[in-house]
DNA sequence: TAATCATATACACATATAATTATATGATTA
DNA sequence: TAATCATATAATTATATGTGTATATGATTA
């Protein structure tokens, strides 16, 4: 029963429910993830560490960047099961869509710039 | 988006948690719940008016009783949905099961003092 | 109509937690 | 190794909210 109530804590705000549902279908590094959401940078880390002492997501390092992704255990599957039915109700939510297309825009322009940096040699995550 | 927070923000509290646990299933009144729960009646009575403003329980009186039970609208489909997730994982919960078999109890004794009380002829609710 | 029963509400208190601003950490690059 | 980049954390402030105790309300009954 707690650990239902901890999920359902950790989906009650909205900074981290909007974080986790860009990152149910995808790794992201904290950049992409506040640049979509157009939030300050602590605001986010903030609220990926809760979720990260929660068992719910994981990291991992690659050069200066962290990418989160939902971690696998038996506790994100309840969420895993969950979500569908989240995506659904959300499927005409403005703010859930833009988040989604903010951050299309954004991976874009990542993959874009990485690419020109490295000279094509950064093989990335 | 907004009513998504805010289920998530209701189901977050172990009171209301458990009172909806119960009330998925049976439509019952305030002292059937403090007493399944074995809460305090001011404690079941302010989540259950939090829940009511949140449109997803509704009351009705009967003479001295005010019975509750999930409310149906478009948002508490959304609950609807979630509920049988929820059960799943509490399946082997020791205070879930504590709950909904105190709640068997006490109905059978309340349908008893009832009948006993007014010599059988209260149709109750 | 006074007493009683079921329920709701107010008040006081304690606690949790989110956001901003500023700063620290840890890796990379020049 | 100094500068820079990406991210994490700390301090402060503001706000929200749960509980118990006491009391109010509203219906019933004697």
């Amino acid at each position: 029963m707690d650990d239902l109530i901890n999920l359902f804590n950790i989906l009650s705000d909205k900074t981290r429910l909007r974080i986790l549902l860009l990152l149910i279908k995808n790794e992201l590094c904290v950049c992409e993830i506040f640049a979509a959401l157009d939030m300050s940078q602590p605001r986010v880390s903030r609220q990926l560490a809760i979720l990260k002492h929660s068992r719910i997501i994981k990291d991992r390092r690659v050069g200066k960047w962290i990418y989160y992704s939902i971690d696998d255990n038996e506790y994100t599957r309840l969420l895993k099961d969950i979500f569908p039915i989240l995506q659904g109700w959300l499927k005409n939510d403005k703010e859930y869509l833009n988040d989604k297309s903010m951050l299309s825009k954004i991976s874009e322009l990542k993959v874009n710039c990485e690419l020109t940096l490295s000279g094509g040699d950064n093989d990335g995550r």
